[in-house]
DNA sequence: ATAATTTACGCAACCGGTTTCGCAAATAAA
DNA sequence: TTTATTTGCGAAACCGGTTGCGTAAATTAT
């Protein structure tokens, strides 16, 4: 850690610490001449502020902090890229936090931010989260928050999302339209909206288009991988076996795919898929990987653009932002 | 942010500030009882350190920094994975910091951690990086650093690797045996050491089996995606055409699957491939990918584990540690 | 009963910038 | 020339914990 601060500079050049602070900062009301001396001694000795004395008595941390379910996930990751981004325009440091899915990691991770460790934060809240008083706390302790992707419906605050519903429905359609007639859903959670909002999606397309659907066609899987293949296994053992599958999360296309190799389905031929993923090698895959691709970097992009828009405004209405990106369908041999 | 502070506590409970910081952390001049009272009220109220306030005390942050060129990219997520995890048992908050491959951002970077924003540092350097002052800066500023992956030799300090060099052996070797005379190299840096030391164990590979090289054998991509397709196809359509690729970094893998498509060439057929690559996906890919895996999340423990070791122990010789866990060869269809 | 410790807490300096206020000197206005 | 204003800087409080030191009271030893 550096040892020369604002007092070297001050004792250096015969000056008091506030004249060498405000100078440091292009204030008016130091002379041009005293601020080059302070600048260039600044530069000659690699002076750099101290952000803790900065933030504790500036009251901002110039922090913002990203929850995350995951980040080996190419959405996770392509939208850091677009937080990050913008954060570095921004001069903002950005810290990550994972949750692993786990809910009472989550309440621990922002409880902590109460203590003004971050001036505002993005975050994507894990599969378990029914409850939103540990953001309720926040916000009412002044710390703004942007959800983004997978939103908690009920608290108004600000929003970043793709239009799940319709993607569900397009997804579906499409795979009718591929005359498939017994699709299936596969979910990771009961409660997570956009994941919900994408079978809403689904559901309505099978309805718009008068195909049944029976209780076991949405498959709930887990956290565990493993479990997951099983899961998927069974499904795709039992009658009336499927002939189209909506993967409504990319991590769970790798099992998927395994599975059908296992079984000796083919993709396409046996069954169609489609899969809610940012896979950047989706069409490289074996076949080819029919997707519904959300707009990663640029929802990570927004959310930090609404986050420090209020960061900057104290005004601007954050809580009424909401922020909706078209995902896109792209169709590849899996599904044809 | 929180306005509940120890002078609240303390005016509650008519104690001094001192005595309430000193109760909060069960410090022995403090009665039992007086740290009961304490705190139940901070617990009642809230009450969060303000982290500010107590790192610029204690000159301690609590607070680590990831550096890496990218995060989408299946080996640094899952690093990162690992290195957040061990950060969240310890305690500590990791701030992620993405270069861009840029040289110039790494050193802006770097020299803001000369101010005691964080206790320590995990990088992995751009491939531009061949200069590390900016690095020995920060190192006789007493910051810890640890290298993990992409290391730069010549700086004595901590660092956690993988077998590089006989994984390009081996890779090679694998191909070798597969029949293939006429092996390329791509590579995306004429610095990265790592890289190197990947393709010296290409080149000894080759000359051990009395295969001829030439300068072209060794493919410089870029940064640019489009570009990498660009030159890669220009190479596969170049005579001696390759009838084998060592692909020496995941994010090459898909522009050469696509080159291979769109010039009809048999993957592996005409062509073989083996690449230094966490995709998850590579046993589902078209064909199947051979792939020399890192241990990612494991390197990340490691490098986390070995910064910890400094911060917690400071006569911990961490200057001198080296750690290289083995990458593993699976074989997969590309390859046969 | 007296002396020696121990216990439990308060006081105040301190970490390193930031910011308000005050004031003397310099400049401009009257 | 006198008064009003501006300019440039210093003094000091402040942000919120942390910590060394001092001390009165309680406890133990003698």
């Amino acid at each position: 850690m550096s040892n020369v601060t604002i007092k070297t500079l001050a004792k250096e050049l015969k000056l008091s610490t506030g004249t060498v602070s405000k100078a440091l900062k292009d204030s008016h009301e130091i002379s041009s001449e005293t601020k080059l001396r302070v600048h260039e001694l600044a530069k000659k000795l690699n002076y750099v502020v101290n952000p803790y004395a900065s933030s504790l008595r500036k009251r901002k941390s110039k922090t913002i902090a990203v929850v995350l379910p995951e980040v080996a996930d190419s959405f996770f990751s392509l939208a850091i890229n677009g937080i990050e981004s913008v954060a570095q325009t921004k001069g903002y440091h950005v810290l990550i936090y994972l949750t692993h899915e786990n809910f009472l990691k989550e309440k621990e991770i922002l409880n902590d931010f109460k203590s003004g460790r971050v001036d505002g934060v993005l975050i994507s809240v894990t599969s378990e989260t029914k409850d939103s008083t540990h953001i309720c706390e926040l916000l009412s302790s002044d710390v703004p928050v942007v959800f983004f992707d997978r939103v908690f419906d009920d608290i108004e605050t600000a929003k970043v999302t793709t239009n799940d519903f319709e993607s569900g429905y397009i997804a579906t359609k499409h795979l009718i339209e591929k005359k498939c007639k017994r699709i299936i859903y596969l979910s990771i959670s009961e409660d997570l909206s956009i994941i919900n909002k994408r079978m809403d999606g689904f559901k309505k397309a099978l309805m718009d288009h008068r195909l049944k659907m029976s209780e076991n066609d949405i498959v709930y899987c887990s956290n565990d991988e493993y479990k997951n293949f099983d899961i998927i296994k069974k499904r795709m053992s039992v009658n009336p076996k499927p002939d189209g599958i909506i993967i409504s999360v990319e991590k769970l296309t790798i099992p998927v795919y395994a599975v059908c190799k296992e079984l000796g389905l083919k993709i396409p031929a046996k069954v169609k898929i489609v899969s809610f993923s940012n896979l950047a090698s989706a069409f490289i895959l074996d076949p080819a990987l029919t997707t519904i691709t959300q707009p990663a970097y640029k929802m990570g992009e927004a959310a930090a653009a609404l986050l420090f828009k209020a960061l900057e405004k104290p005004n601007f209405q954050i809580r009424k932002q909401q922020v909706v990106l078209p995902s896109v369908l792209t169709i590849r041999k899996s599904s044809l």
